[in-house]
DNA sequence: GGCTTCGGTAAGTCGTAGCTTACGGTAAGC
DNA sequence: GCTTACCGTAAGCTACGACTTACCGAAGCC
C-alpha cells in the first residue's frame, strides 16, 4: 500500500475529513477541534494520529497544547496520485474514442 | 455530505481503490475485475454500485456483460475539491509565516 | 425451446473501525 | 508543592461494512 492509497484510506472516514478540512484553514489544537466536532477529545486525538501516520498532518508543541497543521508535502503526494488517475483515464478514453472511429460500424455501445 | 466528500468516503476502501485504479486504464466488465481481484464477483458488484452512486464510475451494457468505466466528470469534482484543500492550506501557511515575521518575539495567539 | 454466460440482489456471518469512559503524564500558573 | 489545563493511551463496547453463498433475471448461442 503506497502512501497515496493509505492517505485515501485515512480520508475515508467522514470525521477525519472534517478534521482535515478544518486544518486547511490553519493550525488548531486538539481541544479546539473537539469543541467544534460532535465527537469527544480522545476520538479527535485518535483520528489525528491516523492522519499523522500517513503524512497528511504534522504536529508541534505549543506550551501545554499541541497544534496540528496539514502537511503540504503529504497533500501534494495525494494530489499527484489523483492527477495520475486523471491522465490515465483520459488516455484510456481517447484510445476508446479512436477505436470507435476506426470501426464506425462497431457494436452496441449505449 | 457533498459529492466530493462522498467520493472520498467511497474511495476509503482499499478494494474500491483497486477497482477504480483498474478502471483508469480502460473499461472493464464485472467478471474481469473479479478475476484479477482477491474477492468474489458479487463483492465487486457491490463495490461498483457504491462507486456508481457517488458518480465516480459509469456503466454501459455490452451484450450479456456490463462494462464499467471511470466518470471523468466525477473525477474532476474530486480533483477540484483536493485543489481547494491545497489552496486554502497554502494560504493559511503564508498567513502564518507573515504573522511570525510581524511578531518575531513569538506569540500566544488566543 | 434449452443452455450458457454474465451480473445484480438477498440473507447472513464476522471482523474491525470508531466511539466512549477512565486513567496517567507533562507543562504552566499560583 | 499543589492545582489546573491539555493531551495521549488503554480497555471495552457497539454498530456497520465488507465478504460469502445462494438465488434469480436478462441477454446471446446452439
Amino acid at each position: 500500500m503506497t502512501n497515496a492509497t493509505a492517505m485515501l484510506t485515512a480520508l475515508g472516514d467522514p470525521t477525519r475529513q472534517a478534521i482535515f478540512e478544518r486544518l486547511t484553514d490553519g493550525p488548531l489544537a486538539v481541544g479546539q477541534l473537539a469543541d467544534v466536532l460532535p465527537v469527544s477529545r480522545p476520538a479527535v486525538s485518535q483520528h489525528l494520529k491516523v492522519l499523522k501516520d500517513v503524512g497528511l498532518v504534522t504536529d508541534r508543541q505549543d506550551g501545554t497544547r499541541r497544534l496540528y497543521s496539514v502537511d503540504p508535502d503529504g497533500l501534494a503526494v495525494l494530489r499527484a496520485h489523483l492527477d495520475g488517475f486523471w491522465e490515465r483515464s483520459l488516455a484510456a478514453f481517447q484510445q476508446h474514442a479512436n477505436q470507435d472511429r476506426e470501426r464506425p460500424d462497431h457494436d452496441r455501445d449505449n
